[in-house]
DNA sequence: CATGAATGAGGCTTCATTCAT
DNA sequence: GATGAATGAAGCCTCATTCAT
């Protein structure tokens, strides 16, 4: 009844999971769809997770993490102004989920395990603690512009990095379910409303 | 099945059903418990709607519908100016959410339905035109700013009307997720930067 | 709790149930369905009958006994030869169903319906009286062709009344089952033949 | 859902069902009772039956199946006259279906599943193709004592050929209602008149 | 290690029947 | 007398999970 551990091939159900649950929705999901998904058989998937909620929570956290990378490497990229960081961190997010909006259903998957008793915790706990990963590092970036006068110093930096998170989540939202809805506009548009409230100076003239 | 239109018993069994959905979304909900909580046979619920996913939509509907009171209030409430206006929308928004964060997992269930193929379509289309409407509410609002001086008039109204919407659907969003989260405050301050950035006058000076 | 018993009121429901058993069969049938087919309410089919089963078997005693009618008519007139009543009774059975074949269903529902445990006894029971009655009322007038020489005297009577009932359920049979046989012609044939074979001298000549 | 093929478990599971649908009846059995007689689970049914329906289908094509057996021995054993061959079948057929009369109620579920719209055209179907192959095997026998000179040769092969089998199914309708019922001797009665009424000459004298 | 046949808990839904109006 | 809203028993079927091979 141990797990198995080999990492390739527990890697590779979960990237069989990902597409069959986006497709589909979790309830929806039967772990034979998954095997099928792996070219694997049914009860194998049981050697590598304890339960379909397990493989599931897999699928989330290896999601967070493939999520965490467009953004660390933006925010990484410590050179130029931070306004241009920040417009280079939001292509990056905005335009890497575009690329894979089929996927995008998942994040609602996500956040409808955060209802349900079973899962509730250790969901809703993962989500809150990537916002407020998120949070801080945007935070920080604010902070450094208001640090070096490239912002004026008045904004709040956490509030407005949950601001700027709400708009980003909010517009691949919109682009899920509209495929007309231009999000890279919106988010360009509002990112450049949101830097000149913050007082940017790059963002002085009207947009 | 699904004929008996007594409006009083429907509403009824779909207020029921909005407690037992939010309290353990979609899947987790028996017919039963929708039937108890409304203190009704489980029969009965089947005279008024064809299916649980049929209940569920008129749950949809009915939160959808609810929501729209305060938003329809605080627009039309249209003396002071767009940006008064805005705030008093923004706050009435976020506060009346807060009041009943409760149901706000029923958010993330609606979300999620849009994934599941048996209900995709109408979910979809339901949220777009929501979405759709309100945007273009918001749109009409900040144009009416525009054209009257009160914004700088280079902002694109729609653009800037998602993400609005997202910053406030984003911050209910966390606040679920973190109730130590203040939700309020950081829709005020998202407001103003984002006011500022439209070049409000009332916002002129730093927050 | 007390049955009403207007009887016109009653035969008008049985009346509605006959066409909709023989569409549908019994257990797809609905008491709703025959409510609206017979123009009442639901609970009205209450009053006049204890449950569904009880007014299938009604069903069924109103179906036999409309099809005595034609065959007593037939023994009933009793001039001519035997040879010449049985080929007019045979006449008048098989078109008189081949005018109703859309009830024939209900036969078959009614044979199913001596399997099933609850109404099993009484059905079978009636069944086998109708059949008795039936082979008794043949085998008398084959009785009456012998003994008036008309047939040869050693066929035994009951047994052929058997097979010539068989003869005519079957066929109907299959004309219920392929509406391109013809059961008439097949019935004719077949009647000569076995007139022939009892020797009547009405059908010695070859047929 | 329904796929694996394994015969042997699947022809147990007929088997039971068989038994069970015999005994209760198509709508009075429940799936469950069928598993316990198979002495499996309830589940596993369906990993060989996609339904209820398609069981009792099966079972359906089973017992047809099984039937044709005794019909196929008797009529390929072709030595004899046409007469003796008729006798022989006649004599297998009633009896093997005497043998097993407690199955003979399966045979007026099928023919009430010909009412029922869910199954109602492939029982039809399965049904009229029966009959049809039934009647011409019969048919081409009759025309072959016909050829011979054995038989007189007015007679319509077909038409005689139905009412032979309409004897057959009838005798054993009444065999089964009435367990009294002597089916074979009226069988024999019946076909010597039938034989002789086609001018066979082993019947010359009367019976 | 991997597999998939077997299982049975569980839930949706139907519909005969009741009974208050 | 007639009605139909309400009910809950009952059964089909799905599918996560187990475990013998």
């Amino acid at each position: 009844m141990a797990r198995r551990s080999d990492p390739a091939k527990k890697e590779n159900i979960i990237r069989a999971a990902i597409r069959v649950f986006a497709q589909s929705g979790y309830t929806a999901t039967r772990i034979i769809d998954v095997a099928r998904a792996a070219g694997i058989g049914k009860g194998t998937i049981y050697e590598y997770f304890r339960s379909k909620e397990d493989l599931f929570f897999a699928v989330f956290q290896q999601v967070m993490q493939d999520s965490e990378a467009p953004m660390a490497a933006a925010v990484a990229s410590g050179h130029g102004s931070v306004a241009r960081r920040l417009k280079v961190l939001s292509e990056g997010l905005i335009s890497s989920w575009l690329g894979k909006l089929d996927l995008y259903s998942l994040t609602m998957e996500f956040w409808s395990a955060t209802t349900v008793s079973a899962s509730r915790e250790r969901f809703k706990t993962a989500f809150q603690e990537a916002y407020r990963t998120f949070r801080h590092v945007l935070a920080a970036l604010i902070q450094e512009g208001m640090d070096s006068g490239e912002f004026a110093s008045a904004s709040r930096p956490l509030e407005v990095a949950s601001g700027l998170i709400g708009m980003w989540d909010a517009l691949l939202l919109q682009a899920w379910l509209d495929n007309t809805f231009d999000a890279l506009g919106a988010s360009r548009t509002c990112l450049a409303v949101m830097l000149r409230g913050m007082g940017s100076r790059e963002e002085k003239e009207p947009i």
